[in-house]
DNA sequence: CTCGTAGTTTGACATCCATCGTACTACGAG
DNA sequence: CTCGTAGTACGATGGATGTCAAACTACGAG
């Protein structure tokens, strides 16, 4: 049942998605959105392009509707961004969100994921 | 089933609680940790008196069974340290642990926990 | 218009999680 | 030894979460 998107505005090239306001942001729902494995990759290889990437680039051992669910929850609570460029849904992090919210925090973040990553690795 | 309590090692004043190692705490699991409302605010507490804490001076608004809950997560993700002091339990945050595996991400995690509480508040 | 590609939606399912009440255990005080 | 206090253990329960497969939608290419 469509009922439920009140202000539904037509974005410039097609499907709308909700983000939430920067003001609407939680640190909960951030750092809950981030202790997942997978959630927590996505984050760190959208942080390496400094950029934008649409869903298929990243190769997540998951199929193609979990992948959508936590696209999603990434995007309710306040990580990323996302829009519809034809076919493809480009995504990129909220940085300016999140750096005026929690200064430092996605950095600490992403600095302890690599760190963990080389730790991990060394432990053969 | 208590059969897999396999090295049990009598502590100093009575009972045995487990804790991780820092090698096997693990970034997604902390995250998992504090994004819980209940935890993180255990969190700023025992980070406000940099020392420790026996678990009745928290006013948390549940029941005692789930304050023993959240603390075993924080426990088990190696996020506090616990020992027995006669009948009392005190808690203290593993700074050290989590400065050396996650530098900065503690400190961040507090101040984005203040600012947004602030923040909140303001927001009448 | 038709097709293929990219992603969504739905429904199902098993697991995990926060919470509770009640019964239980450990320890110190008397 | 007995009692009170601090916290644990044990189900139980309702709700969230991660996962999937299958059917569906939107868009560009031809």
């Amino acid at each position: 049942m469509p009922a439920q998107r009140e202000h539904k505005q037509p974005s410039p090239s097609g499907r709308s998605l909700e983000h939430p306001d920067r003001a609407d942001i939680r640190l909960e729902g951030v750092l809950h959105a981030l202790s997942d494995p997978m959630r927590l990759q996505i984050v760190r290889d959208l942080a390496a392009v400094e950029g934008e990437l649409n869903c298929s680039v990243f190769d997540l051992p998951v199929s193609k509707s979990t992948t959508t669910h936590h696209f999603r929850v990434l995007r309710e609570n306040g990580v990323v961004q996302q829009i519809y460029r034809g076919t493809a849904k480009m995504n990129a992090l909220r940085r300016d969100d999140l750096e005026a919210l929690f200064p430092g925090l996605i950095g600490s973040v992403l600095t302890a994921a690599s760190l963990q990553a080389t730790r991990l690795e060394a432990a053969s």
